[in-house]
DNA sequence: ACTGATAACTGGTCTGACCAAGGGAGGGCA
DNA sequence: TGCCCTCCCTTGGTCAGACCAGTTATCAGT
């Protein structure tokens, strides 16, 4: 008797599909990036191109990828369509800046429980690397590429949470808030000549529970460190 | 430069997979018939089975056809999942009864509609046969005998409509509905002995409208004869 | 440093073959 | 006669290798 519902006999183009989606879903590859050809796929699963092809038809049908013939294959950021919010974001416009930092408290914290939960070794390298560099910059760069340091830590914690929708909004939130969040920095500097005390110690902070895998303690940092630039922000708008 | 909306250099695979599309919407292939191999459509479109393959494929995840290893690929009824209504339709249910053929009453209307507008010559020729086979067969058989040739005289109307969601929703109907329609009939016939004068005549111009191509009187004419049958199952309840 | 040709990719399509599973026609059995 | 079982053909699933058509990175020449 057959049993549709727990069919254990799957194909093989559906063992391949499940595969490359678990592999995005779980971060391998990152929206936006170009995932493996075709060719080298088939050569990593042991199975024709044609198989691959098909597997990759259903995913980009499914929304996951999309493909460009001749260019590289890449994965979509998922959350891109329904992220149309108004984007008058020159940094002015402060209520924005302080909801936008809300939004960002809770998302930083998750991304960072699950960079201590689930970052390989390599990315806790490069992690690492990129935290000693954005320290060197601190010292006697421009603004712009202080912000800029501040973003890239930020994000290598998103994508090392092997998480897609976490990446995926955190890719668009960056992109689209990037002056709303570092108005803020912008703002502070200008105020204090450098970056206040807390930014430093936080980024120590955060950066520390993720190395030694600190799930609980990661996402309180991640998130104390957000709510501290929000705090920056009131504080700048209410003592001028 | 490239204009993505409306892309006039659409692949292969997009044009036999609409191509497809379009043909089982006009209802070529009857939900529940098999469609042709993959082989013969690969044939007659010129492509390669590779290219028909990533067609069908995409058609299967629009859940507009099924495939079955070693079987033949199926059109699906559109309507399967929709129609999940209880059927205690032993025929004894009035009320049920009453409603069915008020439902009825428009999707034949529309189908006969449909079918006088888009049937072709050898659908308008087999549904003459039909007809005919059914006046003999009126003379002089089982009630379940006339009940199956009226189904198949209206089934036929249905699936010259060449319209994907009349040609579903009637299989359905008629199938889970058999009883509750077919009531009406058997009670009829056990009443009056033989078909009421005003059956006969209906289904002469139903007939006659859908022959010569006349979709507004074939409308009416489904219409009015259903209505018709509605009214003898209401007299018979009201006067036992 | 910039530009333009070029070579090395990529995805899209084709061919022909084999395997595995369903389905129908026929023969054997009761 | 009627049922069941087997065999064979067709079907979908997979494979290998090839070619075409776009993209992209490289590198020589200005």
């Amino acid at each position: 008797m057959k049993n549709k519902v727990s069919d254990n006999a799957e194909s093989s183009v559906e063992r391949v599909a499940a595969d490359l989606r678990g592999a995005i879903a779980a971060g391998i590859y990152i929206p936006g990036q170009a995932i493996p050809s075709q060719r080298k796929l088939a050569g990593q699963w042991q199975v024709s191109r044609a198989t691959v092809r098909e597997a990759v038809l259903m995913l980009e049908l499914e929304g996951l990828i999309e493909t460009q013939h001749g260019g590289r294959s890449r994965c979509v950021n998922l959350m891109e369509p329904y992220l149309n919010l108004p984007l008058e974001t020159s940094g002015g416009n402060r209520e924005l800046q302080l909801q936008v930092l809300e939004a960002r408290a809770t998302l930083e914290a998750e991304a960072a429980f699950y960079a201590a939960t689930r970052a390989t070794d390599e990315q806790l390298q490069a992690l690492s690397s990129e935290y000693a560099r954005m320290q060197e910059r601190n010292a006697g760069e421009s603004t712009l590429a202080k912000a800029k340091a501040d973003l890239m830590f930020h994000m290598m914690i998103a994508e090392a949470s092997h998480h897609l929708l976490i990446i995926s909004f955190s890719q668009l939130f960056y992109n689209r808030y990037f002056n709303a969040i570092y108005g803020v920095l912008s703002q502070t500097l200008r105020r204090y000549g450098r970056y206040p005390e807390g930014i430093a110690q936080q980024h120590a902070r955060i950066h520390k529970a993720i190395q030694q895998r600190q799930p609980e303690v990661a996402r309180d940092a991640a998130r104390t460190h957000i709510l501290y630039t929000r705090q920056l922000l009131e504080r700048i708008e209410t003592c001028p």
